[in-house]
DNA sequence: TCGACTGATGTCAGTTGCTGTCATCACAGT
DNA sequence: ACTGTGATGACAGCAACTGACATCAGTCGA
């Protein structure tokens, strides 16, 4: 056995979760999220660069599913359509954890600060899906707007699916895409 | 003669943009910026709710002008095109004080905590722009569709209006708008 | 086997953003 | 002259975050 408990990360999550939840984030003390976890507030800024990150954690991976999903889609597919695509795989990868995606969710809404932190998250990944959308041969222009557009339709559909009891969130990824493409047709 | 002088809020806007020019965002005390505009800490944070707000004061009257003018769009408009005109009127705002938008959105893009700032500010502008394209009577989804989109090209166009030369905002924002809708129709 | 090294953690002091509370005092209205 | 009122100052205090240094189990090469 180790010097000391593994995952030392994971059970900040964990406990940062719990209070953010129980008390709300701004009732809630960084010491308080460490001495839970059985560590010092110390600890939690080597792990985290702030009290909001901890919640973020593992943003990553999504961000690198959306990347991979528009470099894999055919040659032939319009950058939008590349786009619809690769949130819906991000959506099927969410409906996998629907009731975590819920309380982190109720967590975010409740408070202004997570609510900026998320939003910036997602200019983060209009930032990478526009590159990769560049790296297809697509121009500057429509790379960004077709990544902004998705990330705009992503959000509406977000709330949607955790707001209705609608279980299959790819399918309403792809309704709401088709959507999008009526409002702007001027529909 | 009053007791103060005059315009206390305005000085320290002031004072604020000038240290976050001079030596950045994070360097900036709330202390040195009072101090600078003859004031102190406390009094700082009596006009402003945080050291990020003071660069974002005003941004109250570009969202009342985007929600009237897309209350005075023709019944007939679609709400992607009330939309856009209400975004070209705010560039047509914008561009009479291109100087002082540049200096801003130079400091605001060289600091995270800012643009995250700036990002919650534009989603205000996107619930305010849903809820006047209800008041039209737009559906739900098609309005929150149209608002976020809207405040897609917005951003798109106003760093590409920055960046480049060109004089005409207004045009710009339309020409991305045409953009937009090219995009969503799979161009 | 031993000693140097590493890496995650603890400890502690310090800065700064931000808040609550009370005092001050020119000015306005009566 | 008397009495608010409102913007400000003064001061104490909390909590987020940082830098510097100490600790010590495990590891690895000699």
């Amino acid at each position: 056995m180790g010097r000391w408990e593994p995952n030392a990360r994971g059970r900040l999550v964990q406990a940062a979760m719990e209070l953010y939840g129980e008390r709300g984030y701004e009732q809630t003390t960084v010491a308080e999220i460490a001495n839970r976890a059985g560590l010092t507030e110390r600890t939690f800024f080597r792990h985290f660069a702030d009290k909001r990150e901890v919640l973020f954690w593992g943003g990553g991976a999504l961000q690198e599913l959306l990347v991979s999903s528009v470099g894999e889609a055919p040659e032939s597919t319009a950058p939008i359509d590349a786009v619809a695509a690769a949130f819906e795989a991000a959506a099927a990868q969410l409906q996998e954890r629907r009731e975590h995606s819920r309380q982190r969710q109720a967590i975010i809404v409740a408070n202004a600060e997570l609510r900026e932190r998320e939003l910036i998250k997602l200019e983060s990944f209009a930032s990478a899906l526009t590159d990769a959308l560049r790296l297809r041969g697509v121009a500057d222009m429509a790379a960004s707007l077709a990544a902004e557009a998705g990330i705009a339709v992503f959000k509406i559909a977000f709330v949607r699916w955790l707001a209705t009891g609608q279980p299959d969130f790819p399918q309403l990824i792809r309704e709401s895409f088709d959507e999008l493409k009526a409002v702007a047709a001027g529909k």
